[in-house]
RNA sequence: GGAGCGGGACAGGUGGCUGCUCCCUGUUAAUACAGGGGGAGGAAAGUCCGAGCUCCGCAGGGCAAGGUGGUCGCUAACGGCGACUGGGGGUGACCCUAAGGAAAGUGCCACAGAAAAUAGACCGCCUGACGGUGUUGUCAGGUAAGGGUGAAACGGCGAGGUAAGAGCUCACCGCUCCGGCGGUGACGUCGGAGGCACGGCAAACCCCACCUGGAGCAAGAUCGAAUAGGGGGACGUAAAGGGGAGUAAUCCUCUUGAUAGAGUGGCCCGCUCAAUGUCCCCGGGUCAGAUCGCUAGAGCCGUAUGGCAACAUCCGGUCGAGAGAAAUGGUCGCCACUGGAAGUUACCGGAACAGAACUCGGCUUAUGGCCCACUCCAGCA
RNA sequence: GCGGGAGUAGCGCAGUGGUAGCGUAGGAGCUUCCCAAGCUCUUGGUCGCGGGUUCGAAUCCCGUCUCCCGCU
């Protein structure tokens, strides 16, 4: 990377481990009936980047309803993410979210999203 | 109509808009973009078996360990499938069956009961002797028919026979042995003889027959970047010994003693290794590096032939996912199915079990409605 | 992907073919001025579930479910 001329993708994965521990560790926290939510401000190039993962434990269910919720939430975050860009995400659903259609998962996505950000800019250490 | 039994195919369809992944074509230095095409299952599941493939290795002979167990076939193979035999269950369609050996040996059979396996005799029955004279007691002997216990009692039932009884004798049944016939065979059937001997458990140890080298695609192969191309120690030709059974592992016993090179992933024989060896300790073991393995195969569909069938063969047609923290989606309509519901419309819902990870053959489990054949019961004609 | 283990009373465990038990917890009583401790009595079980072998299964065999652990 570096040449100026190409943009990263603005939505990407958080593929790494390490990365995904330093979101949990530092980042600000949110719950709500559907999900946990952590936050973390990235610094990649370009600035305005959205990267995330989705966690399900295996506790969630079966394997197919396990990717049913990944697929809605990674949906849900590909068509509505560009509103909260610059920020690393860690989203984990929860068993209550069985059955819930894309829109509701994208606006459970934006009231927890406001939820953490309205909140203040402590960051947990 | 109800209940049941066996089998088969399927796993909602279709159209917008918009994503993901792989392949092909085109443009392009590359990134990328455009067009076209493919994109979960009958169980993908559990991982219970069997194979292919790969590496380690050499697998040769045995011991041990594990597995399988009616017969004949099918299959690459199997603990799978088909047909048949024996046994069991059901009124029936049909279903279940680890179904070799108990005179090779060892072990177990609680409680109850006299006795639980070299038979034996509690209550009884019968005969004789003695005491007593009504009813019986003791001793000696003969019995195993009857009683009672038990899951199971040393053939069953009937007749003859007898003091009472008894395969003691006879008929039938069972059992064992012999022979004939049918069948590839398991086995069936017929005849004769014996005169009852041989209780059950082998999903108890075991015996017999057959099978099994180990690990697994995170197998393994190639390439790159970075780091290191290391340090220390042990082993040094092979080693416990004697006696008995055995080729040996192994078992029994005595003594010394604290060790015996490594591999053959339990052990012995055998085999391989002479230092560029083997083992141990410290250090390192990172970039979730890239590519291949990676999907055309014991493949699927159809016809014909052989076979009761499983299946096999000929011919023709066909290509049907290949990701990498892991794609195969999201959303909005319409039409079918179905519930609220009792009639149409409108409205609100529901729509099973479940997600490929090297690939096949099975088994098992989960699960939705549909179709076909058959059985039993009830009603009507 | 591969391998191992467990499931028995509310809890922790024993029981390897023959009436399912121990500790603790619960209940009642005794003791004490009262409590604790102690003593006596007592309640409580589909032995995870479904089949099979056996006269008889928690135990043996097969299938299945749940939980835990290990290797790479």
């Amino acid at each position: 990377m570096g040449c100026l001329l190409v943009p990263a993708r603005s939505i990407s994965r958080l593929v790494r481990k390490i990365e995904v521990d330093a979101v949990f560790r530092t980042g600000r926290k949110a719950v709500t009936g559907a999900m946990v939510l952590f936050l973390l401000k990235n610094n990649v190039q370009p600035a305005a980047a959205v990267r995330y993962a989705i966690r399900v434990p295996k506790k969630y269910g079966t394997a197919v309803e396990r990717n049913r919720v990944k697929r809605i939430f990674r949906e849900a975050i590909s068509l509505y993410g560009k509103s909260w860009m610059g920020y690393d995400m860690v989203v984990f659903p929860r068993p209550q979210v069985k059955g819930a259609k894309m829109q509701d998962i994208a606006a459970y996505l934006q009231e927890a999203f406001s939820g953490v950000t309205g909140r203040g800019t402590q960051e947990r250490s």
